[in-house]
RNA sequence: GGCCCUAUCGUCUAGUGGCCUAGGACGUGGCCCUCUCAAGGCCAAAACUCGGGUUCGAAUCCCGAUAGGGUCACCA
């Protein structure tokens, strides 16, 4: 029979560990996977790798599931949409992988063994001494049921190791590394069903790959030393090999002192130190305070995915970033829409040497996305931010804003840097410093009663007119336009900072800023 | 420690023997624009880890060193 030149379905997946958070180096992982698979019109598979059953995985998950819904990687398998070969969480598969873990004994590929941790461990103490490699000496191994009986006898308990083979070399092709060759003789024993009866990841992995007919084993790199011994375990069970594609890791960003370690949520202190990584932190940390809301480094944190969601970024230029997080069409090509990178993506460009986080060129990508939004699309993003915030956004007064702030809104939650419109005229925040610099400060104290009827007397009310009518009544006075028009900012907005003057003013009305310059200076009145 | 992987500007990367006095992007610095803040425009500084080979010619191929990382003990 002729070999028929079968095209195999594209199957990967993604098998997260329900940990309660999405950590930014995982979607990248997730991202390849899921672009791979479209691109080859395959399936992505979610998978939940939970083999020690751990409380609340149903709570555990959700955040990850969330950030997935967000990104808009969808599955096509998994949690919420199940699939023919489910389960898709371990922890419900038990009987399944004891099955292969008996398949194994009775092959002689795996042995009872009745080490104790103490034993084990000053076996692999005194292995390292003697530089050796760490190689189980299969001292404690049972043989046979006697054997079992009699280590039981003495009060040991038994786990199920792999028989590593002592001789020979594991080959295997790796898409992102070539071949890769290891020697069989220097792989562990490794457990692979503990004394408690659990099984380990690595027999479980191997299981589910095959159970779910993944045809591409697409992870990261920390996972390629582990492949010689999965090869061995799914070739003891007969299943047919995977691809491998190992993934260079997301390290850290650069620190003083610092290695390329991994990307790690937990030493987000140590990354404060980076003063980009710290700008974007602070930008986000500002949208969550105006929003009240308690950023704990659990939650509120630029490695994990939820920070970006919560501060309003775009997902595609979350995407957009991470997709060039160690793989690259070209040198030059920068800007990718996900239809785009569902086309182009390969494994054969996936860059080998780990690549560094660096938040703030996901920012620019995030701004460059942004700008380019369609300002209803960025109206629908950002109302519900007023909302949060305490604010009444009415659409057209938003829709305004919106267009004004132009470059300046950056993030979705960027557009509380602006509530001054949204704000009543009689609860509008002034600046203290702002104030005394602008209004009651020399010589500005006395152009205030000037400016009031300036704006209540240009006709028409808007940018050019007001703008020609303040430019006189400086030059009037044989002032410059900047210390004016920031008097009439502070006056209007209570801060130094914002849009043009007379956009503020025309976007404002007269009626508002009358209403607030009285307001001011009815208060300082008061007090006098 | 054994085994495995990796190594181009601060960072992400292009580069598969001559097109490289090494290109792009982020970041950085300067200038311009300007009523503040942004944005934008222009310009600049900035890298082939080191040492041997192979070759007429090496960032590119080979060997070695160095550095970083992963993995090996009932984590995934």
């Amino acid at each position: 029979m002729a070999p028929e030149p079968r095209r195999m379905t594209v199957r990967t997946r993604f098998a997260p560990s329900p940990t309660g958070y999405l950590h930014i180096g995982g979607v990248r992982t997730a991202l390849f996977n899921w672009l791979f698979a479209r691109k080859h019109g395959g399936q992505f598979i979610l998978r939940i790798d939970d083999t020690d059953q751990q409380r609340n995985v149903a709570e555990a998950l959700q955040p990850i599931i969330d950030g997935f819904r967000w990104l808009g990687l969808d599955w096509d398998e998994g949690p919420e949409v199940g699939g023919p070969h489910g389960p898709y969480s371990q922890s419900q598969k038990l009987p399944r992988y004891q099955e292969a873990v008996r398949q194994l004994l009775d092959k002689g590929l795996a042995y009872w063994d009745y080490a104790t941790p103490e034993e084990t461990k000053a076996e692999m103490e005194a292995a390292e001494k003697e530089r050796r490699p760490k190689i189980y000496s299969r001292r404690w191994t049972a043989e046979t049921d006697a054997d079992r009986k009699r280590f039981e006898a003495e009060g040991r308990k038994g786990s199920v190791k792999a028989k590593m083979p002592r001789d020979g070399v594991c080959r295997f092709t790796d898409h992102v590394r070539g071949i890769v060759e290891v020697p069989w003789a220097g792989e562990q024993d490794t457990v692979i069903q503990r004394s408690d009866g659990s099984v380990t990841y690595n027999l479980a992995n191997v299981v589910d790959d095959f159970d779910m007919k993944i045809s591409h084993v697409i992870r990261a790199e920390e996972h390629l030393a582990n492949t010689p011994r999965q090869i061995f375990m799914l070739e003891g069970l007969g299943y047919p090999r995977p691809e491998y594609a190992h993934l260079p890791f997301v390290a850290e960003p650069p620190i003083k002192g610092g290695g390329k370690n991994k990307l790690s949520k937990r030493k987000i202190a140590s990354y404060l130190t980076n003063a980009e990584f710290k700008k974007v932190y602070d930008h986000g940390k500002a949208v969550a305070d105006r929003l009240g809301l308690r950023g704990t480094p659990e939650t509120f944190n630029p490695v994990l995915t939820d920070f970006y969601q919560t501060v309003g970024y775009l997902p595609a230029a979350v995407l957009n970033y991470l997709v060039l997080l160690g793989w690259s069409l070209d040198g030059s090509t920068e800007e990718f829409a996900v239809a785009q990178m569902k086309e182009l993506f390969s494994l054969e460009r996936v860059t080998k040497g780990a690549a560094s986080f660096d938040a703030k060129k996901l920012f620019a990508f995030q701004e460059r996305a942004m700008v380019a939004l369609p300002t209803a699309e960025k109206v629908a993003m950002v109302t519900p931010y007023l909302v949060r915030a305490g604010f009444t956004p009415y659409p057209a007064m938003v829709t305004a804003i919106v267009e004004a702030a132009g470059p300046r809104l950056k993030v979705a939650g960027d557009i509380l840097d602006y509530t001054e419109f949204f704000a009543a005229d009689d609860q509008l925040v002034y600046d203290p410093k702002a104030v005394a610099e602008n209004v009651t400060g020399e010589p500005a104290a006395g152009w205030v009663v000037g400016l009031r009827e300036v704006l209540a007397t240009t006709e028409p009310f808007d940018v050019p007119t007001l703008k020609a009518a303040v430019e006189a009544f400086a030059a009037a006075r044989g002032a410059k336009l900047k210390p004016v028009s920031q008097t009439l900012r502070v006056l209007v907005t209570g801060k130094e900072v914002g849009f043009g003057t007379f956009d503020t003013l025309a976007l404002l009305g007269r009626e508002r800023c009358l209403a607030r310059i009285d307001g001011i200076m009815g208060e300082k009145g008061d007090h006098s």
